[in-house]
DNA sequence: ATCCGTTATAAAATTAATTTATAATAGGCA
DNA sequence: TGCCTATTATAAATTAATTTTATAACGGAT
């Protein structure tokens, strides 16, 4: 059975028009015609029902149920080549949002160079929630992934390496600067500049203020670190981050949460379980473990 | 892309042998020849080394890799076909291990005929961890399983419909005849009557041996419940069953367990993540549910 | 009644896969 | 060394599969 057949069949349940689907693929439309009989004929089955009365094409439950399987295969394939073009280009494509690449990758990084094994390496930059899918879909061979809880994924491998609990920072001059500890719950009525795209971030927020029954007044969301730490410096609102960021500031304080049960920030290396690690890759990953779990 | 090269492929991996690949496909040998070769070119790369001096193939890592995605596609392809063929003969398989067919499956086969759905059904069977893979496999579209564990697998889906404790069986005469709960420590000692084959009960009768740190005397183990049954009633030794076979006889004695977080036997109906339900198979379920999860 | 947008069909053309026949390579062994 | 064997590769011929071209069929809309 040609995977062809696969393709123009996935496009056809999706555009439900075999002359546009045709079109799509620069074929002409008895191509597809012939394809869907192709696998009518090899499955046995009818896949469609061709309701020209009221013009619209039916999907049969048959055809709902091998597009399922068409599409795992496809993807399966699509995976197939681009993890084989990383291989051929002895290249190892390594997904990093940023807070990590900022705090845990350079090093990695320096390991590598000494090793010389830095110019095999690729990043791949992107939100955690969006390296996730990358990872399954093959753009990434290994990521390093910020989560709230521990990753488990059907087809990813996790390995956690590092768990950090999150911590309160606020201006030099803000009233709670002069404790150590606090509770989340003191924070009631504070105004908060947080990270906007780290899902993370927000997540293990989010489960704090619902826990602690409040809306939180955010003032201010911002990508970057630096941005939020001179937001709180200027005492325009408090913020909720690790410690892997910038602690060497004079003019912000670090309070650690005394809830029990506290969200972590955790880091794990992962991997598509049907990843077939080579040489090189073990090596990286080698690296990466010893580097970061220490 | 035709499936049939990753089907030469996948045996090439396996044999190692172009000829005796080509034999078993039942072509001849330059066809496997040209197959590997759409494939290293659609791929663009080396997939086998030729090393004809020490007369062995090496697979490449873009080799090994392949091979992964292929069998996965193969697979995939081939569980098409068996849910397709089901699907076509408006047959359900239903995968049942043998103690479920006995206790549960009566009062199920009962409602579905009056709903005139029991031809629809084929059950297959077998113990619960073959069944577990035949539904993965595609072979079965539904199974009831039982487990000493909640299940949680991959590609299944599994809802539990009910949880039962196991109890001790003893003869009428045993000295523990007149007891009505003990602790599973009270049977060190004892001579025991267990299923062969009855992956569950095993895993939860070795947990509990474990715990209390002794090896079990197993004097005899049978398929079959009566067969237990009737040696219990000879006192050749005592069983470790779940109370949903065979309460109605007057020369066995049944025991509840006091141990704190004992084994449970868990039910739980299972289907394939991928498995797209068609009206009536969600009808089925439907029945399955209501008479089961009563 | 004719036109439009659809999908199907059949023959021809094109492209792809397989076989046949044979070459090439290297080890084993007399 | 030279011949035999077990391999895999190559090239031309054959066969099979896919796609195009051209046209038909269908049913709704104008």
């Amino acid at each position: 059975m040609n995977t062809k057949d696969l393709a123009y069949f996935d496009q056809l349940i999706k555009q439900k028009n075999f002359s546009k689907v045709a079109a799509s693929f620069g074929v002409t439309q008895p191509t597809i015609t012939m394809a869907v009989k192709r696998l009518e004929t090899e499955f046995n089955t009818k896949l469609f029902l061709r309701d020209r009365a009221h013009h619209e094409l039916i999907v049969t439950d048959s055809g709902q149920q091998l597009a399922v399987h068409a599409q795992s295969i496809l993807g399966e394939l699509d995976i197939a080549h681009q993890e084989l073009d990383h291989l051929t280009q002895q290249r190892i494509i390594l997904g990093l949002p940023p807070i990590i690449e900022n705090h845990y990758f350079p090093r990695v990084a320096a390991r590598l160079q000494e090793l010389g094994m830095l110019e095999n390496i690729q990043t791949l930059e992107g939100g955690s929630v969006w390296l996730r899918n990358a990872l399954r879909d093959g753009q990434a061979d290994i990521a390093l992934l910020g989560s709230a809880e521990p990753l488990s994924y059907q087809t990813l491998l996790a390995e956690e390496f590092d768990r950090k609990p999150f911590n309160i920072f606020v201006s030099a001059q803000h009233p709670l600067a002069k404790r150590k500890r606090i509770y989340f719950s003191e924070l009631k009525g504070e105004k908060f500049v947080l990270f906007t795209s780290s899902f993370v971030h927000n997540t293990a927020f989010n489960k704090l203020t619902r826990r602690n029954h409040f809306r939180p007044d955010v003032v201010f969301r911002a990508a970057d670190t630096h941005v939020i730490m001179n937001l709180v410096a200027e005492n325009v609102g408090v913020s909720f981050l690790t410690d892997i960021v910038d602690q060497h500031r004079h003019d912000v304080v670090r309070l650690e949460l005394l809830d029990d049960e506290q969200p972590a920030f955790i880091t794990s290396i992962v991997t598509r379980t049907s990843h077939v690690l080579t040489g090189t890759q073990q090596r990286v990953l080698k690296v990466l473990r010893e580097t970061l779990e220490e």
